[in-house]
DNA sequence: ATAAATATGTAGCGAGTGCTACATGGGCTT
DNA sequence: AAGCCCATGTAGCACTCGCTACATATTTAT
């Protein structure tokens, strides 16, 4: 007989972009095998196999969708930087508030969540999240700004502030802090 | 025979302190009913017949933790004010540093991600607990500030902003954003 | 005194958890 | 052709989860 089935051999590699969907989706309550195996086209058996535990698979994971977030960052946002802070505020605040962006926002406090508590994975992803961002705020800088390295790190502090803030729902509270800060 | 054992009629105050302890000590990640009604002297079968489910005794738990926070806000510092909006800063940096304040710290992730992604009670929990650090932050504002409504906003974005960069390993970058900024 | 309401113990259900043992197919090397 | 290794399916284990059924003791109301 044929060959019907044309020997799938799944690989960490194919199997990351859709677990990372999937988490992205559902976050890491849901996170666990039997779903993530359905999600990715596979089981809950072979995901051990490849991974060789469940931490190791969120870890990986985690590591994965850390690595495609600059990617989306740049999607996100045209090239011309902003002319002020303000301006470069206020863009970064926009583009939190896409629909493209909840998930990551979404997973993003559970990692932090996890990272506080020490959890494995969690905080080397975040960490690596944090510091793109970093990054690429400082590309964003107003070309005449007079630190931009400080400057970045400044903005990055508030904007987070800001968007934890949100999520408890003090999104006035920190838009009147932004105000009285004059960004 | 006489009545050895004295009635205890538990009730949901009597519970929620010993709840509320276990949760700040595990977080929300061990709250399940079996090691809750241990820790609080009595049965999973118990806290469903006080509660009524468990997600209402996550939430009456977090209203619970969220009154007490201010309580654990004012004890953990004197009653000067600050001089200037730098030292205030520098103060709640430093008493968030401080061990007691760990198991509330660690948990307020844990509700800031279970806010984000909706979980009943969380949000309501993290409004108020945060309402009340800005209401106790406006009383710590400098005498002579010139606008400490909307300087305590500020300065709350600041330090939130500061304290999620230091739970991803990124207390540095917080450190230098606050150099930056002058404060 | 009797009945109703309150409070608690014991046992268990059905679902989900991470993970493993065992078998087996198919492609590879020799 | 023979043997081996990689990849995968099936079945299940021991455990935890939230929650419930049932019985019962104690207190309160009539």
């Amino acid at each position: 007989m044929q060959n019907t089935s044309k020997k799938p051999q799944m690989s960490k590699e194919m199997l990351l972009p859709k677990l990372a969907d999937y988490i992205l989706k559902n976050g890491m309550g849901g996170a666990s095998l039997r779903p993530l195996a359905k999600a990715a086209g596979t089981s809950d058996r072979m995901l051990i196999y490849h991974f060789g535990n469940k931490e190791q698979l969120i870890t990986d994971v985690l590591a994965y969708i850390a690595g495609i977030y600059s990617a989306v960052l740049d999607a996100g946002m045209g090239e011309e930087r902003a002319a002020t802070r303000q301006q470069c505020v206020a863009r970064i605040l926009a583009q939190g508030r896409e629909p493209a962006m909840q998930p990551f926002l979404v997973l993003w406090w559970e990692i932090v969540a996890g990272s506080a508590r020490g959890v494995s994975g969690y905080r080397e992803a975040g960490e690596r999240m944090m510091s793109e961002l970093l990054l690429w705020l400082e590309t964003q800088m107003p070309v005449d700004d007079p630190d931009p390295v400080g400057g970045a790190r400044y903005l990055l502090t508030i904007i987070e502030g800001s968007m934890m803030l949100s999520a408890v729902g003090h999104a006035r509270t920190a838009r009147e802090g932004l105000v009285a800060s004059g960004l």
